[in-house]
DNA sequence: TTTT
DNA sequence: TTTT
């Protein structure tokens, strides 16, 4: 049936990135990132804003550059879909929890908000190291891997939601998110 | 901070709509909506697919659209955003839902998934009854309020998330989703 | 830099796609998608409707689902890019067209709008011939060609501008669109 | 029938925002905004880049931030939907011009990219007036007019296009963009 | 937990 | 005509 799922964020990274890697040498990379709204309210004219707190998690050439490029602060445009995983508490009460898998990835605002320690002009953003995450014509490397497999993540028993590793069958390195 | 929280979907009703009314006539619909992706699996060569359940709400005159045309196996188009509600369930832990709240809704391809008992010509499903749910010109009242205010949803002690209620105080009829 | 060049639409063929073949067996697909916004006038309390047409250009794999399935009065939704050709008329103006270059199709609606005679259980639109057009998961001969070349389309002297065929150099079949 | 004409961009201004003011009061704002997409040929290895320009028109309020807090250089978020118009050149000849006409518009980047003369700190791109242009919660005048007529413009003998005035009877400075 |  |  024809469907489509899709989400499109811009945001800031309330943290710097979780990484995992993998036996294989692939990783993902699990980020926090938070999306404000503000809004005037009409009854009493006050302005307002709420917070939503997003789960995005990355894989393979997307999440190395994340964890590379990105860290607490950074201003990202992230598309993706959204992907519900079911997990079992310490109670054994099957719980479920809502992430992004990313598809692609675009920094925002100049290096202000990058990783990677070194100063450099700010007001770029570019990256100069052969690698593209632009939506349209991204090497396969720098976009999520087009047509990967999806075997349910085997979850943990934790109160709270195992890290996401679709796609992979072994952690080498298992940082909660 | 400049931000941006869009959710896209095209796919079919899991159920009718849920539907609750409060005092003041105001409605909300909740739904579920299933979206499918297919691929091929690189390894073994065979056809894959997984379905994916998106929890929607909508406010408004669009949920009254909704309530009047929507039924199990309708298929839409729903713009909306993410928002995590956070509950807390008869243990008296902390859960998490997130839904999409819908902005705009389409609905697609021909009378056969509308609800509303007509049958009508098949083929079609242009509404002819004055109202608009265009995502660009549809009058205020097919689209979600603008600037609804956005009380937290009192959470109601149950395993199941309490039915999502921003916006609204009181409800006449509470159905959990 | 940064940056997103995004076009979703959900509309219906104006016509029959205009198929395109080159010598290396690869295809272009035209096609005039409608979209139509439908308001009531503030003023007046007219209903009032505009339609705007899209030209959208489908290559590789994509092109040829388009060229089976696809039909006047299909409804899809298109997820591409825009691009503005500039091209030189009889007069030796110059002029520009701009055009959406697809990604990714989805099949809406049944199969009523379905091309290729087939008549089949209206109602259903799911293909079950082994190729995925879905825009997270599909095979790469379904979407667009990840990381194709750009070069220029040839401009031909003409009153309409040419047709579109970005990325290949000769025509075996030249159908201005 | 149900559609969607929507176009997201993420992009930089090539020059200052053209501004128009109607005798009303309202204020049109014409912009040229660039994406650059960057990808390595896949047969020469070499790095590629190709810039594709938009026309994007704003109206009403948003109109008026554009023109307050945007110049050449800003990284805007911009959402909207296509407009193909049609007017006739010196010889007669019509012609077409395909525009975005902008529902939201999100600065992006920090302030290195705002007009308005202050500097400020380095970073923020914050709008301190009671303004907001979110997508999903900005009051209505941050936001395009919801339903506003749609008026064919009054088209200009010129070579270049005339400059979209959609919705408004008479302009008080027509400067072509 | 971010950002302004 | 932008940006890196």
């Amino acid at each position: 049936m024809a469907s489509v799922n899709k989400v499109i964020l811009v945001g800031n990274l309330g943290r710097d990135p979780e990484m995992r890697t993998f036996p294989s040498g692939d990783q993902v990379a699990n980020v926090r990132i938070a999306t404000t709204d503000r809004w005037r309210d009409k009854n009493t004219g006050e302005n307002k804003e709420a917070t939503e707190w997003h789960s995005v998690v990355f894989h393979g050439r997307l999440a190395e550059i994340v964890g590379q490029y990105l860290k607490k602060g950074s201003q990202v445009y992230v598309e993706g879909s959204l992907r519900t995983r079911k997990w079992t508490d310490q109670s054994g009460q099957e719980r479920y929890t809502t992430e992004i898998r990313a598809d692609t990835m675009q920094m925002l605002g100049g290096r202000q908000g990058m990783g990677g320690g070194g100063g450099g002009s700010q007001g770029g953003d570019q990256f100069d190291d052969g690698f593209d995450s632009s939506p349209r014509r991204a090497p396969a490397a720098a976009r999520a891997p087009a047509a990967a497999s999806r075997p349910a993540a085997a979850p943990a028993p934790a109160q709270r939601p195992p890290a996401s590793s679709s796609g992979f069958d072994e952690l080498e390195d298992d940082i909660p998110f």
